[in-house]
DNA sequence: TGTACATCAGTGAACGCGCGTTCACTGATGTAC
DNA sequence: TGTACATCAGTGAACGCGCGTTCACTGATGTAC
């Protein structure tokens, strides 16, 4: 079944090392602080070498990007949504926090490189629950809404709900991988605290 | 009273007209490509003019973000403490994300350029309400536990919940000032849902 | 298995660029008498 | 009010730096017969 020749398996290998050592030069500098030549050097390459497994640094940089939101979506996705659809919003929202407390790297690399999303009203955003995480949560508040969990009022409905969720567990995560990264502090349990207290307001 | 001379006056006024310069290119560019170099061109001077008024690109940025931080504690300082607890902290939090919405660079700005607080407990840190919005909030918290709107929990109490809050209204914060720039959607009243949904969890 | 050739992975040097900072300088502004 | 001098605001050219990208090249690897 696997078709790709010797030579097809080496590339992309060294396309993944490459890759690596990127991830460790962004954790160790940051990504503005990223160059191409740097990567060459802790790679053992000429900066011209690097031309032969990608376009650019851009391309580099927008495979970083690909490659901690795969990491985000599944870390999110192990999630069983067999549970009860109460714990199961809680349990998401302390992955969300928990992946960007293991790998505040590609949790800030997906947050510093974000692209805006178009022009259109959050109604119309549905981004097949597939492959995104907003997706998972989206879904996992028309299940409670269905189950008759969170009231609807006018003006703060699913959307509103799940923007605020998210809201709640991207501020808990981005404070703790920033200005409180050094602190101590037992976060988790206030997390917890924090998603419960939300999802009770939310109940009524 | 005001003993200073001309020329330092016109000194002062041509330091503010450089960080006004240095602003608009840190909006329209980004502060990772905000050049001393660029600051001059816009500015009418040499590079080499603008060490008369800032000892280098650095201490530019630095005034900058010092500049915005105190526009957004005035900002936030503006709510009337008389209010009613449960009402200020909603005002205070709507305050908040509109400094972001008015200001998304000074905001950003003052988080992209945050600094890491030292490595202490989050009890231990108590930037003394002066003049510093995370004062304001904790403050406000204390006032409410006492009022015994907000049951204190054995392992969620005001330190907990301070953070809690502030980490619900800086993601709707940036949230907005971010993924979410180009959204069509009432902001304003679903964050003040959110806002009460929280206030309303934490009082039960 | 050996040979001739094509493809491939990787190099080294050079390109032009914009950057922050320095320094000797100059003309304008202010001060003392 | 006029003059001599000191201070100041600002310049222009140069410094060395690291960057992304290009290009002609070469030795190694693979392929066909």
């Amino acid at each position: 079944m696997d078709e790709s020749t010797p030579r097809q398996r080496r590339s992309e290998r060294t396309r993944q090392s490459i890759l690596q050592v990127a991830l460790e030069l962004v954790i160790e500098k940051g990504l503005n602080k990223l160059s191409l030549r740097e990567i060459a050097r802790r790679a053992d390459y000429s900066p011209a070498g690097l031309y032969e497994y990608f376009g650019g640094k851009n391309e580099i940089v927008e495979a970083l990007v690909c490659d901690a939101s795969d990491r985000f979506f599944a870390h999110l996705n192990r999630i069983p949504k067999t549970l009860p659809v109460e714990d199961y919003l809680v349990e998401l929202g302390m992955a969300y926090i928990e992946f960007a407390h293991l790998n505040p790297d590609h949790f800030m690399l997906m947050f510093t490189h974000y692209q805006a999303l178009p022009v259109v009203s959050l109604d119309d955003f549905v981004p097949e629950g597939d492959s995104n995480a907003y997706g998972l949560l989206m879904d996992a508040v028309q299940r409670a809404i269905d189950a008759g969990l969170f009231p609807v009022r006018p003006d703060y409905g699913k959307v509103g709900m799940t923007y605020s969720l998210w809201s709640l567990v991207h501020g808990l995560a981005i404070l703790q991988a920033t200005y409180l990264r050094q602190f101590k502090w037992d976060f988790p349990t206030s997390d917890r605290h924090a998603i419960r207290t939300f999802i009770d307001g939310l109940s009524q």
